[in-house]
DNA sequence: CGTGTAAGGAATTCTGACACG
DNA sequence: CGTGTAAGGAATTCTGACACG
């Protein structure tokens, strides 16, 4: 059962469909590529393919816009919270390290 | 967090997609939905939407027929499967009722 | 029965560009 | 900067039908 946690993530929806599903026109979803905020992949002929995750991320640029925020501080903002994630995985990751070593054995 | 979890439900794949994930042609994929196998949603102009459970039936409806088994077997199998967990609903329902009314007071 | 294919048309998507503000 | 639009072409999808086995 729910095997695939990567319904989320797998990039499957044509850029008609994300159009729909965001309110926004595929000039502007091709716009938001253009200003690396979104990347879709591309079908063997060209065609950009999008996850939900993608169609969560486009509705959240959309509502940025609309406070009139610009592409440039979105993809800082962007930037700036990937850094932070990816710091806060590396101390996880070195806690489990050290763990794996002197944190199992509780006391002897 | 994880906020949705239609994202295997919501119909939003195209045909083209349907194909290259399941390996089926797209006149397999019309054809087992002209045997009532799969339910494709419609967009505006008619163009077919699938959904990642569609997707993951067809693939055991491919397994099936490899196999041999006729799409009218496949059907009712399908629709026992359906009666069965609809009745499991029901019993399930009922016990519900039943604890809702009798079964909190544990005793007094 | 299950699937391939050619047919003709309609809708989709793509890119690069001009426009406006 | 962000978005609309017309342009031309290529790829997608649709339906109904004929073919084969």
């Amino acid at each position: 059962m729910s095997e695939n946690p990567s319904y989320k993530t797998r990039k499957v929806i044509t850029i008609g469909v994300v159009s729909e599903l965001t309110g926004l026109s595929e000039r502007q979803i091709r716009y938001y590529e253009e200003r690396k905020l979104v990347f879709p992949e591309r079908s063997a002929k060209g065609n950009r393919k999008y996850s939900f995750a993608d169609v969560e991320l486009l509705i959240d640029i959309a509502n940025k816009r609309e406070e009139g925020v610009q592409t440039y501080e979105i993809r800082q903002d962007m930037l700036r919270a990937e850094r932070k994630k990816e710091k806060k995985m590396r101390r996880e990751l070195l806690r489990g390290e050290i763990n794996a070593r002197f944190g199992i054995q509780k006391e002897r």
